[in-house]
DNA sequence: TATTGTTATACTCTATAACTATA
DNA sequence: TATAGTTATAGAGTATAACAATA
């Protein structure tokens, strides 16, 4: 289970930089395809505001993410992705080999039990 | 799969933190039942040498973690658990439950073929 | 008055380059 | 000369506290 989970994380944080970025910022840049709030960025990845207010500056340093503004609520700002930056998902998308490989290394119905008892294990639906 | 992962990650990360410590101290410090090198360290962690000794620094100033050195070889140190770092690898493995949880809730069976699927996917024997 | 986001600050993680001591 | 580890430094992630603008 460790292995697994290991596997994941390093095959995730390889793809990232071979694009050059972190794995905060994929994992920000990667919630942008609909533009949305900083602070349901914030809650989703579970951190701080300030610090989304950090990796969105360094997405928008690169060109790959702009700040939009809510046209419902001055205070809020709607980041969304660049062509740039929809160009970035997209091959870290392709880079991140791992779940595809993984997926194929298995039968269909293999594959449906794996689903199945990873939802068990962590406890049915939460 | 991801959502998995993502859970694993987060309930290693809540363990550590609840010992005022970080996923990078945890490892370091889990790894460290038996005493060991600096590189060593290094090439399982998959990072720079710098970067353990910084880490090694702050378990020592902790008070987790004692350097010494190797009677066979002058330049390396070696790094092992202090009983204070004894007992703050025990109290992680209390604190991080989830892999006893996710167990507890499959069969025997399932359990089994869990470990066979996820072995499979990873590539078999990599 | 409460909420959204930013700024300032501080600590940690991480890597690179230059260095010391030993092999 | 090569290897083990450290130091100095810099960029990035993270949180807390104080703040501005808007609701």
């Amino acid at each position: 289970m460790y292995q697994f989970v290991d596997s994941y994380d390093r095959a995730y944080e390889q793809a990232a930089s071979s694009l050059g970025l972190s794995v905060a910022q994929v994992c920000v840049l990667i919630r942008l395809e609909a533009p949305r709030t900083m602070g349901s960025l914030a809650s989703e990845l579970d951190c701080d505001a300030s610090n989304i207010t950090q990796i969105v500056n360094r997405l928008e340093a690169r060109g790959l993410v702009v700040r939009g503004s809510s046209p419902h609520d001055g205070r809020a700002r709607l980041p969304r992705l660049t062509d740039q930056g929809r160009q970035a998902v997209a091959e870290f998308e392709r880079a991140f080999t791992f779940p595809d490989l993984a997926r194929s290394r298995l039968t269909a119905d293999d594959l449906r039990t794996l689903t199945r008892l990873l939802e068990a294990a962590m406890g049915g639906g939460s």
